[in-house]
DNA sequence: TATTGTTATACTCTATAACTATA
DNA sequence: TATAGTTATAGAGTATAACAATA
């Protein structure tokens, strides 16, 4: 049968992308809100442990969210004793936050979430295409100023 | 070097993608806003074309969006002539909407625009991993009971 | 009584702006 | 005076619940 004509928004990667990946983070924010957090609070997680920055604000830089609401996840993170808050004895302004051991095993359990969350998200992809499609999400990543995920040590 | 653990996190599908997506999102409502248009606005008129559903009740639910806010979209799409609105003559609680002539030219050019958005998203990747990003999404959708976009003519 | 659409209301997320303390 | 962080406030987006019209 002839198809319709294709629709190019529907095919466009910006829309996919955006609809899947609106899916893709009710289904992580599911997951992780069984240890009480939301999907930023991981994303700051991430971002300490990648040590790609330490004070609040080059998080918000990092995160690309305002300052005032790494204020807010930063409190939680610290209520629940994931991370640490030092003032800088350099400049007495800055806080730098530190992920403590509690904090690295609930990131590392929310790996296993997101793990298991792929799993059912992408169910239908093989071995090979999952790696496929995690090497070019990765590309884009790193256009996008991401850090990029080092390649898994087989 | 030794790289650090691998992230797990970090170097999930889900999460990578609801972190793209989300950027992706940001890009495609900047571009459509040129139009005075919402991503979910876009949303409504690419289910309609798809033939998905007619309904409102059918639109929420091909759109996993609530009910009370097609009401919302379909008012503003109306309202710039993009749809039209009908009382279904055999159940006359059921608004039939339907993409005019001039919602088709307005969904073309949103996906002209979607086509411009993947050329600065996706500018490092090759015509060939473009499609590969592009099938594997594609597989996602249609996991996701998305509806999948027909490969192009070439 | 059940269903479709609509309206009214409330909630979540996040940004902006005002403020405090350090520099 | 300028900057890091904090607090207060406001806006966008969306859901839930109450309501109206039709079945």
């Amino acid at each position: 049968m002839a198809p319709v004509a294709p629709d190019k928004v529907n095919s466009s990667v910006v829309f996919r992308l955006g609809v899947l990946g609106a899916m893709a983070t009710d289904l992580f924010t599911a997951r992780v809100n069984a240890h009480g957090l939301k999907p930023k609070h991981v994303g700051l997680m991430v971002a300490l442990d990648a040590g790609r920055a330490s004070s609040q604000l080059e998080i918000a830089g990092v995160m690309g969210v305002a300052p005032s609401l790494v204020v807010a996840l930063a409190d939680h993170l610290e209520k629940v004793g994931a991370i640490q808050r030092v003032r800088d004895p350099a400049d007495r302004r800055r806080q730098v936050l530190t992920l403590t051991e509690h904090g690295r095993e609930l990131l590392a359990a929310c790996g296993e979430l997101a793990r298991s969350a792929d799993a059912e998200f992408a169910a239908d992809l093989t071995a090979v295409e999952s790696a496929v499609l995690t090497a070019l999400l990765d590309r884009l990543a790193a256009r996008q100023g991401l850090p990029t995920a080092p390649a898994d040590q087989p």
